[in-house]
DNA sequence: GAGATAAGCTACAGTCACTTTAGGTTGGAG
DNA sequence: CTCCAACCTAAAGTGACTGTAGCTTATCTC
């Protein structure tokens, strides 16, 4: 049996992140202590590191709740886990594209400041102007 | 004068995150009609447009914030401003970096899935096995 | 001038994925 | 038996908005 500390310490997530999962059902309610202290098993444990890794790999927690849920049911097919992975993928290529743009616009802007003035200063002309954009970017990158 | 609504049309802003930024005192407050409706003068909309266009940038309102009194002062140096741009360039230069890494995992997670069952998933799998992981990624990733 | 209605107003709750705070209780070691 | 690190709950805070409810105002048409 393993304190709640135990499976922080192991999977490098925060105590109060632990009973928030419990909270909102994505961990199962832990047993308890006489004394009321959480006390888990082992499939705690690969459960908490499962959801860990998949925020890692920047799944949202719903996504994360799909995928326990097929992972429940080792029966049925695996194209809904692929779809999911393959929706996460397609989102994780729009934000590296948009970031990139990004990059771009503010290395140019780093670039062309040359340490003078404000009055003068690239950085904030740009940031005035969208117009100068070299790139297009319209939704807010993240 | 300007309405909100304009304001909202030419940056592309929703109402209520201007009502939002003037809340937080990004935006001054407006001017009002007898009717107690705010109206705006163009260096309002000037202003909106340089939050807008940092935020796109990937800013975030405190930087904005600074660079918007940077911008109040134009005699003094441009050396905030780039210090601040080049703060976030390094940012998205990591965000990116990370995103890549995720790619990578997320790719070869797919690729081989070969639409089985769940029982051998491979999207699964990897989720489940941290160890199986090409790439280190310790943060969590936007 | 009356009526319609789009656009405005405030205040507050909700989103996501946690983190922080406050204040109290328990478990295990010495 | 005492100590204190580790646990507990409940509630509020974070960032950057977005959404909702219920009302008021500005403007246009007749």
């Amino acid at each position: 049996m393993l304190a709640i500390g135990t499976l922080s310490r192991k999977t490098g997530t925060k105590v109060q992140t632990i009973r928030y999962y419990e909270q909102i059902g994505l961990m199962n309610e832990a047993g308890r202590t006489a004394g009321g202290q959480r006390r888990y098993f082992e499939k705690d444990l690969d459960r908490l590191a499962f959801i860990r890794h998949s925020r890692q790999l920047g799944f949202s927690l719903e996504s994360i709740r799909e995928l326990l849920d097929l992972s429940d049911n080792p029966a049925q097919s695996c194209t809904d886990a692929d779809s999911i992975a393959n929706r996460q993928l397609k989102q994780v290529e729009q934000r590296i594209k948009r970031l990139q743009a990004l990059k771009k616009e503010l290395k140019r802007m780093v670039v062309e400041c040359d340490g003078g003035s404000v009055a003068e200063c690239k950085v904030l002309e740009v940031l005035r102007d969208h117009a100068e954009c070299l790139t297009a970017h319209d939704e807010i990158g993240a």
